[in-house]
DNA sequence: CCATATAGTTCAGATTGAAAACTAATTGGA
DNA sequence: TCCAATTAGTTTTCAATCTGAACTATATGG
């Protein structure tokens, strides 16, 4: 079976131009902003170890001399310092130690249903500050949220002050959908928003680089990723009031094409499932929800510290509903995590949130259940609880502006020149 | 709550030398390599349109004088050529048309349970040279199939000589897990392959880039972005013997830390299913595999072509065995996809193998299942028919290859140099 | 036949890293 | 005490490569 030449269409649409642009050229400028990210990230990485330009050159392939240029500049605009010399015995002369500058902050928010919270971190990912208040923000309109939110981050912007640290950004996470772009929260649920504006600049009026708008669940697992273990491979599962997950490959964010990716809690791990509130059926959420935890396990109504203190009590006394409700929530979380490990070829996970919370009782069925969905695929050993417990979504909030200051120093350079 | 300065460690090793790698650091000569592959990939998507030097300018933003220069390496290392003037009506000099060279081609290469197949793609995508032949290859020795698919090679060589077309290259699509950079067939369970070590090189001894092995899948999924609707994000069902999957992303596969992600027919669609040959239960490929399918629909056994028109004409006549089985089928894999939308946000669906041919009568199931389980999520519009038919694979395998030079030409420029 | 318009080339100028030579600062042994 | 050895960092020269502007080449149309 031979054709002839047989035309096989390109991908692309046709129109008066047929030249169509996307990636940028390169300009020979270009390999200055990757050099100023390549040592920034490696003075990043190396973190308490405080490297000299001599190993940064030794680190990064640069030459001595490209590092010496590249540090001054660095250091010129105040993301980088010298922190004294270098001195461990050797011959020679001593380095001078260069750290991410201590002196540039940026502060963290988080809005979730049942609390506020605040934090500053330096650009070398120290938590400067932190400061967490209660309140009921479900129904709230998102006015009166952002004043509340408001008086907290003065507290911040004061603690900065005080230790004479320069604020360049701030990052506000909310339990929803979000445009980045926009600033828009496009859906948040569990708070009862809808399409709303929240003007988070207004947060922080002088700090040069804006505040990041960004979602909860996705800020944790970055939080995990930047100042957690560090595996560079993994799903984060965020069981708050709804059940989120972020999905962190190749030590970056997969948000996917239309910026939800992650949905974990809607995955359909029984297609005879009751229904869900997504409109869907048989979705994890109605298995493993906050509420249909407690409401399986049989807790009365009430504010979810108090659900919390009584479902973990009646584990302790194993209570059969109790026991039962968390053994399931574990068994269907199994279900999903098989499909999501084969699907994605994920090969880690990490528990925050609710499941943080019950880790212990969950996890015999969760990997029971794993080892009969998906046997051999996911290591018990890379099945762990979040470490950062609930600084995790301010600091992955902030991370995220401290990151793109880490990526593209050019651009804050010559916005700093030019004020 | 007021922590004083808390120390959040950072992610990464420590050792004697603090400094850790990982990127390689900018080079002047770095922005020549990234246009050369901007200007070649400008002229790949202009297709047929074969654009001027002042167009591609016009297009990717560099001037006239640096695509002059860049254009000028191209052709002289023959990946590009110039075909004759442009006339067009309008005033002023007439530009040169240039396009990906017709006299270099690639060999796309197949192997599979029921057949072994081999084309020849020139640069610009055009099939020159396709042959199929049948091969019962399931529990055949690897020398053996690679003997009989060396012989539809040389067809491949020979027309490739007669049309005085070089071969840069090969890609060899094979229907199972692959280690792409040892060239190691890791398993194969419908072939009865464990570990096998091809050495597809033998199959085109001058090519200079060598052959190229891949999942099936996966080039399926390749071949559908590239030569297929162009659509850059979408989720390819591959239905051949096992459920399969290829996830492009972005106008990239997306294979996971550890390269199998995709496994769509390993996702749990009901925690009581049927145990799996995986190991699991309740996986899609118990209900929607094609083993699956012909048992259900009590298709006698037989080859692979008998029992499709058995199928084929029993669902043309409404038996009910034969429609409940596809019924089934469409509802699962809705199941299925419905998951992957959440987890994944994936927004398209292109249906391959044996969910092509049947589409017709799964469509219906899978739709409704699909607004069953995730309500709006997935518009019918986006849920598409593979257009390519057979030649899926073959394309995308080579076009691996294609697109390998497209992205970095520098490093075909140096060989050709040298050469 | 020449004004106009478009394609493509040539050349000076700027940016930037590599390589090598040089200066700076420290240790250890004669 | 002082100098050789060693390591850190800077200065200088050079090559790669893009931009911008001027220039050449080739078409159309009145």
């Amino acid at each position: 079976m031979v054709n002839g030449s047989r035309k096989i269409s390109s991908n692309l649409q046709e129109g008066p131009t047929p030249v169509n642009e996307q990636a940028a050229p390169g300009r020979v400028g270009d390999v200055r902003r990757r050099n100023l990210s390549l040592v920034m990230d490696s003075i990043a990485r190396t973190g308490d170890a405080k490297p000299s330009r001599a190993q940064l050159a030794a680190g990064t392939g640069l030459t001595k001399a490209a590092v010496s240029s590249l540090v001054a500049d660095l250091v010129e605009s105040g993301l980088v310092s010298e922190v004294g010399l270098y001195r461990d015995g050797e011959r020679g002369r001593p380095g001078q130690g260069l750290e991410l500058s201590s002196r540039r902050g940026v502060v963290g928010m988080e809005i979730n249903v049942d609390y506020l919270a605040v934090g500053l971190v330096d650009l070398g990912g120290n938590l400067r500050f932190h400061s967490t208040v209660e309140s009921r923000n479900r129904g709230l309109a998102p006015e009166k949220v952002m004043e509340r939110l408001g008086s907290l981050a003065a507290e911040a912007i004061a603690a900065a002050a005080a230790a004479d640290i320069s604020i360049l950004g701030g990052g506000l996470a909310v339990p929803g959908l979000v445009d980045e772009q926009r600033n828009v929260v496009l859906s948040a649920p569990n708070l009862h928003w809808e399409h709303e504006e929240l003007n988070p600049r207004s947060l922080l009026e002088d700090a040069p680089l804006g505040v990041r708008l960004s979602n909860e669940a996705n800020s944790a697992a970055l939080g995990e990723l930047w100042y957690g273990k560090g595996q560079p491979d993994f799903l984060y599962v965020s069981g708050e009031v709804g059940v989120g997950g972020g999905v962190i490959i190749g030590s970056e964010l997969y948000t996917g094409p239309g910026g939800t990716a992650g949905e974990l809690g809607h995955i359909v791990v029984h297609p005879d499932g009751p229904a869900c509130s997504c409109g869907g059926a048989g979705c994890l959420e109605t298995f493993a929800g906050q509420e249909a935890i407690f409401e399986a396990a049989g807790i009365p109504e009430g504010s979810l510290g108090v659900r919390t203190e009584l479902l973990l009590a009646a584990l302790a006394a194993q209570e059969p509903r109790a026991t039962q409700a968390v053994h399931d929530a574990g068994r269907y979380l199994g279900v999903a995590l098989a499909s999501s490990a084969r699907l994605m070829d994920i090969e880690a996970v990490v528990l925050g949130g609710h499941f943080a919370v019950l880790a212990e009782w969950l996890r015999p069925s969760l990997l029971s259940s794993l080892e009969r969905y998906a046997p051999g695929l996911l290591d018990p050993a890379n099945l762990t609880v979040s470490v950062l417990e609930h600084s995790g979504t301010l600091l992955g909030a902030a991370g995220q502006v401290i990151r793109s200051v880490i990526e593209s120093p050019f651009e804050f350079l010559l916005a700093s020149k030019l004020a």
